[in-house]
DNA sequence: AATCGCGCCTGACGGC
DNA sequence: TGCCGTCAGGCGCGAT
């Protein structure tokens, strides 16, 4: 399921062979994503000379002089480089076809991703236009989380999931920042401590940095721009690992449904 | 304003 | 074997 470091890694891997290319065709096989792909697109997006692809939170941005493509990989997407006319498969949504005589595919089982077109600059859109810092920003540090936070009775999992607060963390991360930043899921956010929270921002950063740098975390269906997988899933600390002891302390970890997602910790290791 | 919970969707898996 | 229920979950949105 992609979060941010397998945003980041999908969009390393096809960066380079995007920069500068011009889309000669688009293929839509099925427009019901999220929400429908927008009939405009293919005609507005053809011939366009690609400036850039950035990411913004969990979005990848393919910049042209004309419009923006908004993609989102949702829950079981992904995105390949292939050459162009490569056999179709079950889930094949959209191929952008460059000149280079690749092609960009984008494929996606469960079809909550998206795919946008807008003008004007991507970042006033809708979707993108509240969302939070990156984790990286100098704006993502504790005293604005501890501030932002105060009366807030929210889970401190479910606040730092929100993306108004800060982007890209989702259910696998946010369980392992906060393992490893010693706190309980359930905490209320409002009542954790301008030092807790300075422990967590680091947490976020270290954890979605080693994440990235082992190409994301596979647990079914993510694979980066060559249909590889990522490698994450073996230093996940209690994701996924209800029953089977803590890695700091032996204590089985435990499971436990906050704002309807599994959440996992240790009950020694967290407070 | 903050919080809660729904719904979108397919595939894997377990039980019978 | 096959059928059926359950779970997985990003995230916008409507309801409270």
């Amino acid at each position: 399921m992609p979060e941010l470091p397998e945003v980041e890694t999908t969009l390393r891997g096809i960066e380079p062979y995007l920069q500068s290319q011009t889309i000669t065709d688009i293929i839509i096989r099925d427009n019901r994503l999220r929400w429908p792909v927008p009939e405009s697109f293919k005609m507005e997006a053809k011939n366009q000379v690609i400036k850039s692809v950035k990411r913004r939170g969990k979005y990848i941005l393919i910049e042209t002089p004309d419009g923006t493509i908004i993609l989102h990989l949702g829950m079981s997407g992904n995105l390949r480089i292939l050459p162009e006319n490569s056999t179709v498969k079950k889930h094949d949504h959209i191929d952008i076809i460059l000149s280079s005589k690749h092609c960009l595919r984008f494929h996606d089982p469960r079809r909550f991703g998206a795919c946008l077109w807008t003008k004007g600059d991507p970042l006033d859109h809708k979707l993108l236009i509240n969302l939070g810092p990156e984790p990286w920003d100098d704006e993502f540090n504790a005293h604005n989380l501890h501030k932002q936070s105060r009366q807030r009775r929210i889970a401190i999992k479910n606040f730092i999931m929100d993306s108004k607060i800060v982007v890209g963390v989702g259910n696998i991360y946010a369980s392992e920042a906060l393992f490893l930043s010693g706190i309980n899921p359930n905490n209320a956010a409002g009542k954790i401590s301008l030092k807790r929270y300075e422990a967590l921002v680091t947490a976020i950063q270290v954890i979605l940095d080693q994440a990235i740098k082992q190409g994301g975390t596979t647990l079914r269906d993510f694979t980066n721009s060559s249909g590889e997988p990522g490698y994450f899933k073996q230093e996940l600390s209690v994701y996924g690992r209800e029953g089977e002891p803590c890695n700091k302390c032996n204590e089985p970890v435990r499971k436990k449904v906050i704002g309807q997602r599994s959440s996992f910790y240790c009950v020694k290791c967290q407070s």
